[in-house]
DNA sequence: AGCACGCCGACT
DNA sequence: GTCGGCGTGCTC
């Protein structure tokens, strides 16, 4: 029995550090153990990476120090997902310690989890489409590795993601199965779970820790071969991986936000390709990186064009807001009237909070913004405040205007509360509900809208993102995207592609299951490409355009780039950190590498943090990575005090 | 990261 | 004189 083990820790140090053991040892390669380490030798969570017969040579035996607890009775993780941290920290520019902490769930008790109550294995034997069968036929044929399964919402996608896996099941594989954050993960864990019962394991977010970890020890067991889950589930520790299916690949919740800033999209290829699995993804609006792949030959494109279930494509309308004074064209109103008059429902939709809905000075342009964070606040009527949503900051909004003292200063704005209220006022009949991040934080407020809209008694709902994906309501005649316009201004190059997507998104919900449901787009800008295109589904000839300008601008997918913001309480410090870092990238740069900035971020302060931005972008990933870590290390050498440097590689936000 | 050690300026 | 800022280095 070994008496040595190597730990490593969630810091930005990439060393191992060893640790001794007396007899009653419980110490193995994949648990965690509690280890004092640092200066005054405080306990430290650290992971057992490597185990040794022999102390290490290069350290004082008298300075090894002695594991105080071991805290898993059964090894978390093993040599392979050792190796996927290994190759996250160096493709995401952190220490393996780091990487393996985003990996593995953080729980310290196992509980018993409550398996949802699916025994009855329905092996479905409804017949499929021969658009189905074909693709079925073409994934489990092993022709090929990487397939993407395109087609409009409402084609089957799922059946095929799900005969697909059932197929890998049956030869003994295993298979995960992501789903974008929020809405959709219970709903598709519940298909899962009704098909295969307790061979699915669900990991989704609002799981207490605990209970993600005894999940966990299920699926490493083998007990759970096929794993339902958000972005982390990628990371799921099943044997013997056969399939992974990402659905909804456009989606950027597949990208962590903290660091390190992974791409589950990103970690799903590299696990297929190592561990010899194949790779289905699928959307309707595939990311401008699929499209491309796709269309050059890496990745085999399976279409699904007819809908299933009756429903045909949506009359999609644009329809112009420059003569409106409120936010409800004419055309819309009438088509509200028109599907109440028919006892149908209407889904009205807003997308992006906060950025649509703003006061300003029509005389000046004066603008109320957030002093912290230098977003403009969101007026919120029935708290008779203006908020920030990205710190929470408020203010009661002033009545003139403090630069010019104009009376008219005001809300031009389409939040869903100004929405709210004026539907109220032209359809004072109709049952309305509003779904945002405010409401559906109200215990039952986002279930209790749903089912009540389901079951049809709510006839409007309006709502932000989260009315956009994952509903199927058969009762929908008209969806109505207020403004559509709101993600077409914000400075990223993928602005267009998120709109258009978002757009072609809500569309597709839709007329699913009728014939007659009509969308109207609202929009002041008429003939935009992204407006025009995506009303006319045409993705395409948005998809020819956007990667032009792509590749006349020199953004992804033809070039790759990483992405350094510095954040500093003080503005001064944030200028010299970012002065410095790019004095040390300036010498590195080459013929295949160039840097943009640095300048402020788009969103130039977020809680009181002055934030920076210098981006390096390269023809190939390869050619700037080298020099982000020749970056790194000599920006690490000299610290500047309280200025913090992240790194983004792959950035999918710029703001 | 987190923390101590050690070195310079400006304050009771 | 010392309090405190922050640069430097280390953690088995």
């Amino acid at each position: 029995m070994a008496a040595f083990y190597d730990l490593i820790f969630d810091i930005p140090s990439d060393q191992s550090y060893s640790y001794r053991v007396d007899d009653k040892n419980e110490a193995a390669v994949g648990k965690r153990a509690m280890v004092p380490f640092g200066i005054g030798s405080r306990d430290c969570l650290g992971y057992i990476i490597a185990e040794k017969d022999s102390p290490p040579e290069a350290i004082k035996i008298e300075s090894i120090k002695k594991i105080r607890r071991v805290v898993d009775s059964q090894p978390l993780f093993d040599n392979n997902d050792i190796d996927i941290a290994k190759w996250m920290a160096d493709y995401y520019l952190c220490s393996t310690g780091q990487a393996l902490s985003s990996m593995i769930p953080s729980g310290r008790r196992m509980i018993v989890p409550s398996i949802a109550d699916n025994d009855e294995e329905n092996l479905n034997t409804l017949s499929i489409s021969d658009e189905q069968a074909e693709a079925l036929k073409e994934i489990t044929s092993g022709s090929s590795k990487m397939f993407y399964l395109y087609g409009i919402t409402g084609s089957g996608k799922t059946e095929v993601f799900l005969r697909a896996a059932q197929y890998m099941l049956n030869k003994g594989k295993s298979v995960i199965y992501l789903v974008p954050e929020i809405s959709l993960t219970h709903q598709t864990a519940k298909m899962i779970g009704g098909r295969f019962g307790s061979l699915a394991a669900t990991l989704h977010s609002g799981m207490s820790p605990s209970t993600r970890l005894s999940e966990w020890m299920r699926i490493r067991k083998g007990e759970a071969p096929i794993v339902v889950g958000p972005r982390s589930a990628v990371f799921a520790p099943v044997p013997n991986l056969g399939l992974i299916i990402i659905d909804e690949e456009h989606d950027s919740s597949y990208k962590s936000g903290q660091s390190p800033r992974y791409n589950a999209r990103q970690i799903a290829l590299r696990r297929c390709s190592t561990e010899g699995a194949a790779l289905v993804m699928g959307s309707a609006t595939p990311s401008a990186e699929a499209w491309k792949l796709m269309n050059e030959g890496g990745m085999k494109r399976l279409d699904l064009t007819q809908r299933l279930s009756g429903g045909g494509l949506p009359k999609i309308i644009p329809v112009s807001l420059s003569k409106t004074t409120g936010c409800l064209t004419k055309e819309l109103k009438e088509e509200i009237r028109i599907t109440a008059q028919m006892g149908r429902q209407t889904i009205l939709f807003m997308n992006r909070r906060g950025f649509a809905h703003f006061y300003q000075c029509p005389n000046c342009n004066w603008d109320l913004t957030c002093k912290r964070c230098s977003v403009s606040l969101t007026w919120h009527k029935s708290r008779g405040r203006c908020i920030c949503h990205y710190c929470g900051y408020s203010e009661a909004p002033p009545d003139v205007c403090p630069k010019c003292g104009c009376l008219e200063a005001g809300y031009r704005g389409f939040g869903t509360e100004m929405i709210e209220e004026e539907m109220n006022k032209a359809f004072p009949d109709l049952r309305l509900r509003r779904i945002d991040a405010d409401t559906a934080g109200k215990k039952g407020g986002l279930e209790d809208t749903l089912s009540l809209f389901k079951t049809g008694l709510i006839d409007v709902l309006l709502g932000t993102q989260m009315v956009a994906k994952g509903l199927n309501f058969p009762g929908v005649r008209l969806v109505g995207i207020v403004f559509a316009d709101t993600g077409l201004h914000l400075p990223d190059f993928r602005a267009a592609e998120r709109t258009f997507s978002l757009i072609v998104q809500v569309a597709g919900r839709a007329g699913r299951y009728f014939p007659d449901s009509k969308v109207i787009v609202q929009t002041l800008r008429m003939e935009d490409p992204v407006i025009t295109r995506s009303c006319a589904l045409d993705v395409s000839g948005f998809f020819n355009a956007e990667l032009k300008q792509r590749k006349a601008l020199g953004f992804p997918p033809y070039t790759r780039l990483i992405r350094f913001v510095i954040r500093a309480k003080d503005n001064k410090r944030a200028d010299a950190a970012i002065k410095r870092l790019t004095s040390i990238a300036e010498p590195l740069i080459n013929n295949n590498a160039d840097l943009l900035g640095p300048a402020e971020c788009p969103i130039g302060i977020i809680n009181d943090n002055y934030r920076r931005q210098l981006i390096l972008r390269g023809s190939s990933m390869a050619s700037i990575h080298s020099i982000a870590k020749d970056v790194l290390s000599s920006y690490e050498k000299g610290k500047d005090a309280k200025a913090y440097l992240e790194i983004d590689v792959d950035p999918v936000s710029m703001l």
